[in-house]
DNA sequence: AGAGGTTGCGAAAACGTTTTCGTGTTGAAA
DNA sequence: TTTCAACACGAAAACGTTTTCGCAACCTCT
């Protein structure tokens, strides 16, 4: 077992000082060429390579961001990462990834252990109980002692720092809008508790949509799904009732769910009902139907949060700048769910 | 901006000695229990906690596991993090991803960066240029410095560390026997190309199966995918030689996307040919029809890792024990793409 | 009162860096 | 020969901890 050297050891074995070492490897123009060649001849001989944690001591930087989301097991959420990963590798940071499995508590504890030193700044998107509680205090903590942060997805206006998000409203209202634009009025919304804020506002984005054609609001093509694990009951209501020709669905798996249900029930989609979901994932890809759905683009979600973090991190003047809001574009992907009335 | 308060600061202000208040923090009975209360509430008023880096340095342990996946954005790899996650938390340790995306350099450089303090130990799959390359000298490198190393799923014989795999080879067998059992003898498989060593062993599973029932070897039958984005063409022309019964497909994707062609060339599944794919992964359970799947158990696979991992890192005398592999066992999930013929 | 033990605290080293500053040696200019 | 700059290098501080050791001051016996 070859342990990694160290300067000292460096220092000791050629009998130079440390600080020789140091600057000799860092081609410092103070120490003669004799030296300077001599040292890193023998430390490349040694594979010495600086120790990162010292350095972070050191510098007082990490080089690491803090990404804290609700769970990896979900394709938007891994994309989003996949986005991070790739500009922080690009800049030389590494990334840190917690999972707070949508719990308060977890949040905190992640976030206050990787506060202690561990990042330079964190990447997150809220759990559901926090949206739930609009309790901040841990993310305004952080942020008070200067470490940036960047919410994405999930955000609350509770807290100033960058935030990226896509206009879940708008993108929502578009779906819709395409919905009855093909004819179709009886449009359903399955959504999700309200606390959930892209759930909300979605929801909101379905509502205007109605509106501004005139469209009047039936609450029993509305239905919020609180716990994913057993929506089938509540969809199953819905299509049996035979009341809507298209369904929105603010995401994958209720759009999914929606189509199974639907077959089960005889119906076809989209020749019977057409569906639209939210967010570009496997699912909606490989389905049979695929699925039309509004893309999110995580990756691009990811790399921007990346870029602001590191651009603030990288900004020496602090707190000069103020806080923006990126909002990430959507699209409309039309695939087999969807067909004109 | 409050910024973390240090012991120096705590010291100062309190007047006493940096020692003093480091051993009050600990309880130490050194210290006088009027001296510990002043420091302790002091400390608790300021909110101070320790610095991660300064005690990495120290203790010369970061708790930190670092994580090197081909890729994120991929349901396995996603449950395999969560469950490595799971355990390394409830072991009061933090996580860092790394993602290779395949290739061999990005391998290289992310366990290099991570090596040099950065984390106390690796969990890792290797990246298919890895594997195909077969050059391993990177891992052995950090080995050797004393690192452990856990490698799942994707493996190799070359290095001796511990790892966690499934039975791949048993567990295509069992699958191709299933089908057998159902009574199909022309049986096809999409499979990668024979450097993927997951792929190979799947491979050699299907065609023991044959074997030990007495089915001939079909190559016709046998297809060998080297890009997954255009793995179409060959897939089709299977499809349509009509020469199969049943096909055992190597991973979701290869499955979906025989359902999917088989679909559009009007064969239906599971009445015209029944599939099996490998992975139970979102696809799997949402496709219409849903997929009968070998089941990997990732959050076990991950949570294994992570707790070899860690065993090995808290054992005092190191070296003292032989490395193991444990097997993850795989389950034959059974749903609407596979028929009796 | 002296010996010995306990109590309470501080100095300093250590972890591995980088960087500032000081210093001794050399060479050249005066 | 003296003076001064350039050169080459080392000592030490700093980052924030923990821990060992040393050392006073006090207490308790004889």
């Amino acid at each position: 077992m070859r342990k990694k050297v160290t300067l000292k050891q460096i220092a000791k074995e050629l009998d130079v000082s440390i600080s020789t070492v140091s600057k000799s490897l860092r081609d410092s123009h103070e120490i003669s060429e004799d030296t300077r060649l001599k040292v890193q001849a023998f430390a490349k001989l040694y594979n010495y390579k600086p120790n990162n944690i010292a350095l972070s001591l050191k510098n007082k930087k990490t080089k690491t961001i803090g990404i804290i989301i609700p769970e990896i097991v979900h394709h938007f959420f891994a994309t989003v990462i996949s986005g991070i990963e790739q500009v922080a590798n690009e800049n030389g940071y590494n990334v840190i990834v917690c999972l707070s499995d949508e719990s308060f508590d977890k949040e905190v504890i992640n976030l206050e252990m990787l506060a202690n030193g561990s990042t330079d700044g964190f990447i997150m998107s809220l759990s559901k109980e926090t949206q739930q509680k609009k309790d901040f205090h841990h993310i305004q903590e952080v942020i008070n002692q200067g470490m940036p942060v960047v919410l994405f997805d999930r955000v609350t206006n509770d807290v100033f720092c960058d935030k990226v998000i896509i206009d879940d409203k708008q993108a929502a209202f578009d779906a819709v809008q395409f919905l009855i634009e093909k004819g179709f009025q009886k449009i359903a919304l399955i959504t999700t508790v309200d606390y959930v804020s892209v759930g909300k506002l979605r929801t909101d984005g379905y509502k205007d949509a109605l509106k501004s054609n005139h469209i009047a609001i039936d609450d029993e093509l509305i239905i919020k799904i609180e716990d994913i694990d057993n929506c089938s009951l509540k969809i199953e209501n819905l299509i049996q009732s035979k009341k809507c020709e298209a369904i929105f669905a603010v995401n994958e798996l209720f759009a999914v769910t929606a189509i199974k249900i639907a077959a089960q029930n005889n119906l076809k989609v989209p020749e019977d009902v057409s569906v639209i979901g939210f967010t570009d994932g496997i699912i909606s890809q490989f389905s049979t139907p695929s699925i039309s759905t509004v893309s999110q683009n995580g990756i691009k979600m990811g790399r921007k949060s990346a870029q602001m973090l590191i651009d603030r991190l990288e900004l020496e003047d602090e707190e000069n700048e103020q806080y923006t809001t990126e909002i990430i574009e959507t699209n409309l992907i039309i695939r087999e769910s969807t067909t004109t009335k």
